[in-house]
DNA sequence: CCGCTGTGCTTGCTATTGCAAACGCGCTGG
DNA sequence: CCAGCGCGTTTGCAATAGCAAGCACAGCGG
């Protein structure tokens, strides 16, 4: 009954933690706790208090408020601020990572149009009337799984976009439209 | 740092229910918690969990970060999760897009980390002498010391990303934003 | 006077957090 | 072949979060 399952936060440290390349033991020095806790936090055995979560994404290096809003601790702010808007404001990227991502948030919301002219093809956002975690699944809505080695990240794509990881194809790399 | 705002939280708490002129039960009925157990926090002897504070942050009908604020457990110095909390917050794009844009984004923040470290945990509050994001052309200026000609986007990594779309077209991720 | 209702506080108690120590597994090297 | 190292995990155990029950005090009506 003692519902294992937290939810998603636990995948998502995990998640963070290997893309950032970093062991369980690291994360779990930087982040002032211990590597079994860890573990354990990581595969939804156990529910981090709050201040233990603000002490992981530190040692994450990213914004507490994410794992808060993850851990479903945080209504998240109303759609009031623009993805756009904010790329923009942003100035802990470059120029050419800034255009990166507005290309590809532009290129998301063509294809949801291409896909559902309809109006948008959200899902669930605001709705969370019950917060049980109950579910065997993650908070998403059931259409939507985030496999972990489909579609979500291939991670590969990080590697070209690394200027110190390899060296990919030269050249053809130009945002250039390049219709084939 | 370990606990010296615990004390604070309760007095923030207590002083909020008292100005809503609600007593102690009803504040934990709406909260969902025992009285005791609230008493307790509100005199700083029990340092209460996020989801405590979540629900009492809900039965005062204040929000959680102002609490969490409060409690120490979110730094309230301008986080540079404004781009995260947007995406996070949009609607338009399905939960996949939103995790890809959210990976990016912080990997896009772990590169620049490595190549610029002293630049990282500090906010880089404000000054930047371009502050016009537009990206007419790619080169921009010379003043990028970040990572250099890898941040465009090969777009054909898009399709691999959502392989139930159609295939949009090339050409539609030109980089000149035509914002307006 | 006594009972009733409201307030906040104190007292055991159970369930859970969070850790130290130890384990199994894979790899490297003498 | 086994020592050594690093990885993630498992296993008890101390500390405490959080609750049900009960306490002490104050106001109100018979």
């Amino acid at each position: 009954m003692a519902l294992p399952k937290v939810g998603s936060i636990g995948e998502y440290i995990r998640e963070q933690r290997t893309h950032a390349k970093i062991s369980l033991r690291q994360l779990a020095a930087a982040a002032g706790v211990s590597n079994p806790y860890l573990s354990q936090i990581e595969r939804g055995l156990r529910k981090p208090s709050a201040e233990i979560l603000n002490q992981i994404a530190k040692g994450l290096h990213i914004s507490s408020q994410a794992l808060y809003v993850q851990a479903g601790l945080i209504e998240e702010r109303e759609p009031d601020s623009d993805v756009l808007t904010a790329i923009r404001a942003d100035h802990l990227i470059t120029e050419r990572q800034r255009q990166v991502l507005i290309d590809i948030y532009e290129s998301f919301r063509r294809e949801n149009r291409a896909e559902a002219p309809d109006e948008d093809a959200q899902t669930s956002q605001k709705a969370r009337p019950a917060p049980e975690p109950h579910a065997g699944d993650a908070d998403s809505s059931p259409d939507e799984k985030a496999p972990n080695e489909e579609a979500s990240l291939p991670e590969g794509y990080l590697a070209a976009l690394k200027p110190y990881a390899a060296p990919v194809d030269s050249g053809n790399v130009t945002p250039e439209s390049k219709e084939g």
